[in-house]
DNA sequence: GAAATATGTCAATAACGTTGACGCAAATAG
DNA sequence: CTATTTGCGTCAACGTTATTGACATATTTC
């Protein structure tokens, strides 16, 4: 394949586009690079254990909110019952998740991480911090707050969704 | 479903996790949902039309090189010839794209949008564009800069793709 | 003319998502 | 206390997007 090639990246956006009236093609560009790239990473890690995408983000939801139930996991991902059905069941069947009945309400399917499952979710959560680490490098570390706002504007506004602190177990 | 629900968005990440020494869930988290909701206003208009994400992707990109040839296509995406091809099919079929043998070289198939095709686009980007536009207002315009910069470094450095400037139909 | 290249196509497979329906256990409403 | 609702698991069927490997055809290049 003999392909041209010029130096120069990002590719699809000429510079000029920066300031003209149309769409913000760089960025809209920009933003669907950096989040394949993104998670990219990862999936290399996760191919490895048999893995895919849908079962980091259930590993990274259940490590920064240890104690939820699925009805609450099922909100945050914004996926249907059956489709974490399966990518749960295989994080179980590799104990790298437990599950333990709520104690208020016994049919309550409570999530928490095993120490392998913590190693794993720590692992990806590394690589990606390291990413946005030399992001944030780049820009200066008082800019942060900037890329906080700004990606926080990308979002739709919500009913609201979880109803504690991420971190804590549940208290009951 | 009874769900206890608070004020409070984005919705997995504590206030505290700002300048904690772990990784830097917050920025982590805005990406994920950031990313989620930006392509998925676009998800619903593509649904009417038949189509899918992928063919937003190969819409944008022969959109904004208009005239690339399939072999391009595939390095910009980083997908297979098969992946595209059933893609770039329905897209021909539904008359919103057409090709044109390459003048230099008649084995390359040349893309461009139709009129149809260009208006799909156009509207694709506007949705993308008006989100994108929502965001640079709350951080000022003269920060846009330092989202450019925060998304160029995310994205992993490459041999480099296209060879010529992005916009501007080939010139053979 | 032979070899490499650009593209299209066939077949098989996997990951991830969907909807709809049903069953069971536990909580709650009457 | 019975009846209904809720939380969860599961079965079946299916759609989209991606993968790999192989092969055919047209065209360019050596």
């Amino acid at each position: 394949m003999k392909v041209r090639k010029t130096a120069g990246f990002p590719p699809a956006s000429a510079p000029d586009d920066t300031h003209g009236d149309g769409p913000d093609f760089e960025l809209i560009e920009l933003f669907f690079f950096a989040y394949r790239d993104f998670v990219g990473e990862p999936d290399r890690l996760l191919e490895k254990h048999g893995f895919g995408r849908a079962h980091h983000r259930v590993l990274h939801f259940v490590n920064r909110n240890q104690g939820l139930h699925v009805a609450e996991l099922l909100e945050l991902l914004e996926i249907t019952k059956q489709s974490l059905a399966r990518v749960l069941k295989d994080l179980i069947e590799a104990g790298l998740i437990e599950q333990r009945a709520g104690e208020t309400d016994r049919r309550q399917r409570l999530l928490f991480l095993t120490a392998e499952g913590a190693a794993l979710a720590a692992s990806l959560a590394e690589m990606q911090d390291a990413r946005v680490a030399r992001a944030k490098a780049a820009i200066g570390a008082h800019n942060r707050g900037t890329i906080v706002r700004f990606l926080s504007e990308l979002i739709d506004p919500r009913a609201s969704l979880l109803p504690r602190k991420a971190t804590e177990p549940r208290q009951p």
